[in-house]
DNA sequence: TGTACATCAGTGAACGCGCGTTCACTGATGTAC
DNA sequence: TGTACATCAGTGAACGCGCGTTCACTGATGTAC
């Protein structure tokens, strides 16, 4: 939090950013489940074991880099949305503008994206610490229905009765406030749209989609019919 | 194709398989990316030398594991089509039993899924092989599609003019005969459909989704929807 | 039907490599008096 | 302000391991005459 410390806290702040650094370039080489200790101590200058006095483990690096990744998406995000509300846009333009942040995101970060989205690492599994920062980007969502609620037009999606105690869970255990049907609506459309993300970045869309951009503006649009925000 | 041939091709066979169904059994342990001849051979009581006989490396039976799991779940895709068609099921009905189908695979051969729609293995590059066989999920959308437009009642999903172009590429390309704005919403829905599966796989869906049958139920229903097939 | 030769599955040793982690150590930075 | 001691970043060697791939080989199976 607060200013200038000792040159070893600073070196040790320093240091463990570049590590993080060097980790998530190496991510692009050969994927999360080869990340290497030793390759990123020798991209470095290091000797391997002076890594040890940054991270105790393999396992360790691989969460904060997973934690950053999470909250680097999550920024993204909410700064594409608190810029649409800047401009005064309708809650349907701010969910498109998130849709199409996360997207720009997961481009711009692509070995990032598919260690947050894509299949687990074998062997790991994630410390309860990534969740706070995993659930920024639905939260930002979250935020632009209750604005969409508390304004008019915001529709009801179907629910099925039968699915009626899901949604209310839902609604009670991360969307206070919402109408459960919206609540079982956004989870769905959060799903396709990392479905829509995962198919562009991991090569499904190959030989099927060109136009990836004016394709991916037209899904957007469409999930954000489906959680019942109303056309601009 | 054609019946009983020397020992030593029947044993190519049959050692070629197991050395699949070995590998395969390994996925769920590390991963693809550290998908090991050796460990392979050694389960198998080879030498890992022996398995240069059947495939040249080991991206070569990455390849063979690829193939085999887009034919394995195209496989599931077709027979649950074909049996809801013969229990005389309208399109909509079909289309959620084969979106089931995937789901189910997927639930019962998580590494193979992984494989296919997970990240990218790095440093590894499908072949053209693999294009046939990965196809095969979507032809029987296609399929069900094109039967409910010979029928009645099939709607035409929104299509903006910009994307229109690009809608009427894929058709030419894979969708002959359908309306442009079905085709597009079938590209789209199909992402959807791997972001559903693909999150409640890879753990998104935890400590977030608990009926994960229902919401899937519900979700599917509602891809239909989005492609245009009527309600039943 | 029997024999000579070709094919090919599988062996075992070797090549050269990279990995995560531990440990006793050196020497610079920080702290208490 | 100066000195003695504690802290800690980084070193270098070592442990024990696994990897993909090549190669010369043995011995069983298949084939042509």
């Amino acid at each position: 939090m607060n200013t200038v410390r000792g040159a070893r806290e600073r070196a040790r702040i320093e240091v463990t950013a570049a590590i993080k650094d060097e980790a998530r370039r190496m991510l692009g080489a050969e994927g999360a489940a080869k990340l290497s200790l030793r390759a990123v101590a020798r991209e470095l200058g290091m000797v391997s074991s002076a890594l040890y006095r940054y991270f105790p483990s393999r396992d360790e690096l691989l969460t904060a880099l997973i934690i950053d990744a999470y909250d680097s998406v999550g920024a993204a995000a909410e700064t594409a949305d608190a810029h649409a509300r800047a401009a005064g846009a309708p809650p349907r333009t701010r969910w498109i503008a998130v849709c199409g942040a996360v997207r720009s995101w997961a481009l711009e970060h692509p070995h990032e994206y598919a260690l947050i989205h894509g299949s687990p690492v074998p062997g790991y599994s994630a410390p309860l610490d990534t969740v706070g920062p995993a659930s920024r980007v639905a939260n930002a969502f979250i935020g632009i229905l209750r604005a969409a609620y508390e304004g008019p037009g915001l529709a009801l999606p179907p629910l099925p009765p039968t699915l009626r105690p899901e949604a209310d869970r839902m609604t009670a255990d991360f969307a206070e406030g919402l109408p459960p049907a919206v609540t079982a609506a956004l989870v769905a459309a959060w799903a396709q749209l990392i479905g829509l993300v995962s198919c562009e970045l991991f090569g499904q869309f190959n030989r099927v989609v060109e136009d990836r951009a004016g394709f991916f503006a037209h899904a957007a649009d469409q999930l954000a019919h489906g959680v019942g925000l109303p056309a601009v």
